[in-house]
DNA sequence: CGTTTACACTAGCGCTTGCTTGGTTGACCC
DNA sequence: GGGTCAACCAAGCAAGCGCTAGTGTAAACG
């Protein structure tokens, strides 16, 4: 009946329904309120998509390779330092959740509604993202930096920025760079 | 049509529902699920609960009254000094998540699927609770034994914390004891 | 020109959902 | 031993769900 491709529409719809996803949950959004949202309806919705699970796999997916490539481009713009780098993978996730709020707390929230084959499918994706992660880290332990378990360090540090999607106002007077810098503050105990 | 006391019978079933909505989510927990998980028909359920809302309600109210009760214990029990106080803190958060986990998952994931008044209730609950944590790092701050904002440094210990729920193995080598030496290490800087 | 392709529509099927209704059971009470 | 009451059940309703089938249409292609 269709195809499984990337055409423009398919990311303009896509991004539709994170917006959605985001203020209803993937469970409570049906198709008929996301065909409404895009302006269509409930049945042209499955042209660009197989099923329902293929929008939140499509959401999800953008996301986390959104958020590989900022990281990335962070790291190879920033100095070589172990605390620059430190900061700016810090930085760069939380303007992540910024510019690309909706598809970050999908992931976050609705991961478990994934089918298995799409989560096996994603999870590579996050966990290339992860393995940035823990090689910053690592050098940021190897520079003495900072202290203590490899596997804790990058778990706890994990949590407290994704955890920032809770409370995090972009319209409030701090910025991303200054959550960073506090939170490599934190961590480093240096003064921000 | 019926009451909404606080039976022993009622708080049997909150147990047996939180452990569902964990495994499959609120809104894809079904009456007739819950019913059979507690050994009854469907609707009999309803004898016990004005709706399936008040199910959700009441298993988040359980959780986390539990954990105010034993972080206030924890407090009490705990040394004079602000390092202890925060390590007993921590512990008390870990140890919390473990045995008590499904109602704290569910309190975690499924806090948007309340309704308005039952958010509004709940959130005062939740709220105490978080008092208890910025008065500890108000206390550390103090003493010197951390550094930086006050509102800033408790999210992120929050969200360190809550972010365990994801990872953390209760079966592995680390005990709750472990993790909060660990984390507390991490923000003050000192060996674990 | 006729054919194909992308995208949208209408209509509705088969099923599940949360919840209601009216009635039964057995333990306890004066 | 009649009355009370919490606890449960069988049956089913109205609404909503994901998804399908079949069709229309306008642009692109050979």
């Amino acid at each position: 009946m269709n195809v499984m491709n990337d055409s423009p529409r398919r990311k303009e719809l896509t991004r539709q329904a994170a917006q959605l996803f985001v203020q209803e949950g993937f469970d409570r959004t049906t198709v008929r309120m996301l065909a409404q949202e895009m302006g269509i309806k409930s049945g042209s919705l499955f042209h660009h998509f197989r099923d329902k699970q293929e929008i939140l796999t499509a959401v999800i997916e953008e996301g986390t390779q959104n958020a590989l490539v900022i990281a990335k481009a962070a790291l190879e713009q920033c100095d070589n330092t172990a605390e620059s780098r430190l900061q700016a993978m810090a930085r760069a996730h939380l303007e992540t959740l910024l510019t690309d709020r909706n598809a970050h707390v999908v992931a976050l929230y609705e991961w478990r509604r994934l089918d298995p084959e799409a989560r096996d499918h994603l999870s590579h994706l996050r966990d290339a993202y992860e393995a940035l992660w823990e090689a910053v880290i690592d050098e940021a332990l190897g520079a003495g930096l900072i202290h203590g378990d490899r596997f804790l360090v990058s778990r706890f540090v994990m949590g407290a920025l994704n955890w920032t999607v809770r409370w995090y106002d972009p319209a409030g007077p701090r910025s991303p760079d200054d959550l960073a810098h506090e939170l490599v503050a934190m961590i480093t105990h240096r003064p921000a």
